[in-house]
DNA sequence: GCCGTTTTCGGCCCGACTGTTTTCAGTCG
């Protein structure tokens, strides 16, 4: 391949200026909800610019691209013409100009103070109008001589928030990895069952969505006396400082940092409680809108007819009042799921117990720390049916790669392994890397040899998107290999995915017969939600694997199939779910 | 600004807690 610099340089001039990727204009659409609310627009119309700019956070598809094809945006919910006009400016432009117009009105970042703990659009229209504010440093001095606490709406308690919020700012506000996340909820829960007359308790929230990072931790318990439940809840010795308490809710930071809600309620709202609490927001409003429909009420508390509750127990009795199944928490997003549910055709989701093998593991022939027969052993307790073994390739020099004659010697020692097994069945593979120019790290005689053959990324992450992707096909282009491995390459809050045109990888691997992996790795969790949901809408079947280096990270299996799940993916999809001849058969391009 | 088994106008999810109030607005989830 031509040195990176210059493809680049032949698609900078071939292409368009510049690439408006949908998380901007969400952002956009934001900060112009910000404004307008700040301005006292219309809190419809506000309101109206936040559903958009979800529904364009969440879009599995390019907006530059849908714009480019000239595709309908109205069918995107809550896109209308006017906003559909402006997504396509953004995308043609670069700017907004409607977005000009407000900032020249609003001088200064007004938007940003909305972030401070108790300021919202209200108060700070009266920090502009009274104290002339236009910026976080406005802010913080007026705080510091005192001057905010005397504006009407304000006091004493409120400015000492805000100073708190502006001192202390960038600690502990990151979002936490889920299953750090699970250690934690762990140890609440079980605190929380302990209680006085406790019934059942739960967490709800992102983190029963299963989303790969959570905000805050949302519990709920039932009980008798719910003021009894959150006054032990407060009694948890991690508790470093109560936000606030009242007598069926309470929030407060864990020692690290971490923000717990916790809301108490009688046992026959519980289901509406877990409900509510589950959310997402956007999925709630929903389902609210339908109740409405239909001369119902549904709340935190449950379902009502005028006084009367019809539904809240459980969360099963909630969904039916509305006339729809049960709708698995990974799907709430309200991204098509309360359509779905409503026609009978949600997904049968993958679960745990569907999967049969595992497809990416290492031994300390490379970087693992432990031999082949123990990870054999390992996934035999797992009850599974097969494994393959995937080392890293000679390039990877820091993890021991395997060269042409090292991996020749692992085929032998697993062609005698197998020999001895009975019910697991070991496949011969490996995790060859895809170098710069997307020719593959060993030569074809030895790849030809194994069951299987995972391609990955380990370096030059930084191609664009162009060159990443024609790379990646490249790879693809070899007939020996199976699956990508972690196709972003991402590491979640430490490295960005690399640049992939994804539509375009996802068809030309459907079209080559090469699967895509979703990587269990906490901090990978590669492919992430919406490229799996994608890549099942293109009909492309995905591997969900663990990459364990040890026994103990089999268990990794759990954080792909959340992957999977809140990307739609039923058992169908999945290579690691078929027995062990189909799989065989699907491995052969 | 969007949307429609309430359909082109008139609606738009709902409640808890706090701080600053003297009966409630604002914020948050």
């Amino acid at each position: 391949m031509a040195p990176a610099g210059t493809l680049r340089g032949q698609i900078a001039e071939a292409g368009p200026a510049v690439t408006v990727h949908n998380a901007d204009i969400a952002a956009t659409f934001e900060k112009v909800a910000d404004l307008l609310e700040i301005e006292g627009a219309n809190a419809f119309r506000v309101r109206a610019w936040r559903k958009a700019a979800q529904t364009i956070a969440a879009l599995p598809r390019k907006l530059s691209d849908m714009v480019g094809a000239g595709e309908d945006l109205r069918e995107l919910p809550g896109i209308g013409e006017d906003l559909a006009a402006r997504i396509a400016e953004i995308v043609d432009t670069g700017k907004l100009a409607l977005l000009e117009e407000i900032e020249r009105r609003t001088p200064g970042d007004l938007a940003e103070l909305m972030d401070l703990p108790g300021l919202g659009p209200k108060r700070v229209l009266a920090l502009h109008e009274t104290l002339g504010v236009t910026g976080i440093e406005d802010v913080l001095r007026a705080a510091r001589t005192g001057a905010l606490r005397k504006l009407p709406g304000f006091g004493p308690k409120l400015q000492e928030q805000i100073l708190h919020a502006l001192t202390t700012r960038g600690a502990g506000e990151k979002r936490m990895r889920l299953m750090v996340a699970s250690a934690i909820a762990d140890d609440l829960l079980g605190h929380l069952r302990t209680a006085p007359g406790i019934g059942e308790v739960a967490v709800a929230g992102s983190f029963r969505r299963r989303k790969e990072t959570v905000g805050d931790l949302d519990l709920l318990a039932s009980g008798s006396t719910p003021a009894r439940i959150v006054d032990h809840f407060m009694t948890q010795e991690d508790i470093a400082a109560v936000v606030e308490k009242g007598g069926t809710r309470a929030t407060v930071i864990l020692r690290g940092g971490l923000q717990v809600d916790l809301r108490a309620v009688p046992a026959e709202s519980f289901g509406a409680t877990l409900q509510y609490l589950t959310g997402s927001k956007a999925h709630n409003v929903a389902l609210r809108r339908l109740a409405r429909a239909d001369g119902l009420k549904l709340n935190e508390y449950g379902i009502f007819r005028n006084r009367d509750q019809l539904a809240g127990r459980t969360e099963e009795d909630v969904y039916a009042m509305l006339g729809l199944p049960w709708i698995p928490p990974e799907l709430r997003e309200n991204q098509g799921e309360i359509e779905a549910a409503r026609e009978g055709r949600l997904p049968r989701l993958v679960t745990r117990a569907d999967i049969r093998g595992d497809l990416h593991i290492h031994t300390r022939a490379s970087d693992g720390s432990a031999t082949l027969a123990g990870m054999a052993a390992a996934a035999r307790a797992l009850g599974y049916e097969y494994i393959a073994i995937t080392e890293h390739s000679q390039r990877v020099t820091v993890a021991h790669g395997l060269d042409e004659t090292r991996l020749a010697e692992q085929i032998d020692e697993i062609d005698a392994l197998n020999a001895t097994l009975k019910d697991l069945a070991i496949l011969k593979g490996v995790e060859v890397d895809i170098l710069e120019d997307g020719s593959l790290d060993l030569p074809d005689s030895i790849l030809r040899r194994l069951d299987i053959v995972l391609g990955a990324v380990h370096s030059a992450f930084g191609l664009d998107r162009d060159a990443q992707t024609d790379r990646l096909l490249r790879a693809m282009d070899n007939p020996n290999l199976n699956l990508i491995a972690h196709p972003t390459g991402r590491l979640i809050g430490r490295r960005d995915a690399m640049e992939i045109d994804m539509p375009r990888l996802i068809d030309g691997a459907a079209r080559r017969g090469v699967f895509l992996e979703i990587n269990g790795q906490p901090d990978r969790l590669d492919l992430d939600d919406r490229h799996c949901h994608m890549a099942k809408l293109a009909g492309l079947r995905m591997a969900l694997s663990t990459d364990a280096h040890r026994p103990s990270d089999l268990e990794f299996m759990a954080g792909a199939v959340d992957q999977a799940r809140r990307g739609w993916i039923e058992a169908g999809d999945v290579l690691n779910t078929k027995p062990l001849g189909q799989l065989r058969k699907l491995l052969k391009r």
